[in-house]
DNA sequence: ATGACTGTCTTTGACAGA
């Protein structure tokens, strides 16, 4: 089983790229972040015809996330449910969409693509909003499932956890997606019972990083940060083989700014 | 060589992204 995650920074320029990845790579599941389009204007199509089944929930021009699947799900999740307070996060159905498919060894799979929001400027109203985002997302697994239930959750995190995780720790700290709070709120959440499937298998690697600023030359002087994560729960933990990041599409001509994360289990 | 970011929108510059 190989899954992936890929923010694409708008599926509408990226549409053939995707097409592409799933060509060359052919996952068995794909999560999506930055469609950047309304629900229904995602273009289904070009994806069913080579044999994925697609789910996507989003707002127009902005957030939007998706799950590809070579095989049918269960059922489909959107948003917050059963959460204390999901009026408090209206985006939520943009940011977050889920499904139970069957096969892969477990009769009941779930799996999810999540965009967690970026926070703007450190300890501003909108950072706070992420912070609360992040709590708000284990109140949701903690509410609804259990950490031996068999779960993937991947996406755009918008935090990098450990210094290893950036380019330059001593420049970044205390900048967006690399400050304390977010960084502990990202550590609470795998406190659910979610391991970081990159650091299972390359504990103290530096430099391996998903997303890299368009400006400056980033993606040349590998100035990037570990932004983008593939978490599993232990029925799954056994399973994993191999985990990394496609940097190949990062070098194509309009690239997204962020990198593929993929990782194959053995099924 | 002396290096100019890229999406979106009831757009024509503002803004968000990270």
């Amino acid at each position: 089983m190989v899954v992936a995650t890929w923010n694409v920074n708008s599926i509408k320029v990226r549409k053939d790229q995707v097409l592409e990845f799933l060509r060359e790579v052919g996952p068995d599941l794909l999560a999506l972040q930055e469609t950047k389009l309304k629900t229904e204007d995602f273009p289904f199509q070009p994806y069913q015809e080579i044999g994925y089944r697609v789910v996507h929930s989003g707002g127009k021009g902005r957030n939007g996330v998706a799950l590809l699947s070579k095989v049918a799900p269960k059922s489909i999740k959107r948003g917050f449910e059963n959460t204390s307070e999901p009026d408090s996060f209206p985006d939520s159905e943009e940011r977050l969409i889920g499904i139970e498919v069957e096969g892969f060894g477990f009769a009941s799979l779930l799996v999810f693509s999540v965009y967690i929001p970026n926070g703007g400027q450190p300890e501003s109203d909108y950072y706070y909003y992420k912070i609360s985002f992040l709590w708000q997302l284990k109140e949701f697994f903690e509410k609804n499932f259990s950490p031996e239930d068999p779960i993937i959750l991947m996406g755009d995190f918008n935090v990098a956890p450990e210094k290893e995780d950036v380019f330059d720790s001593v420049l970044l700290e205390g900048h967006i997606c690399f400050t304390e709070k977010e960084r502990k709120a990202f550590f609470d959440l795998l406190s659910f019972g979610f391991y970081d499937t990159l650091r299972e298998k390359h504990p103290k690697d530096k430099g391996i990083f998903t997303w890299w600023d368009y400006q400056f030359g980033a993606f040349k002087k590998n100035h990037g940060m570990r932004l983008d994560h593939i978490l599993i729960t232990k029925p799954l933990l056994e399973r994993l083989e191999e985990v990394y990041v496609e940097k190949r599409f990062r070098a194509k001509p309009k690239p997204s700014d962020h990198a593929p994360v993929i990782a194959k289990f053995l099924v």
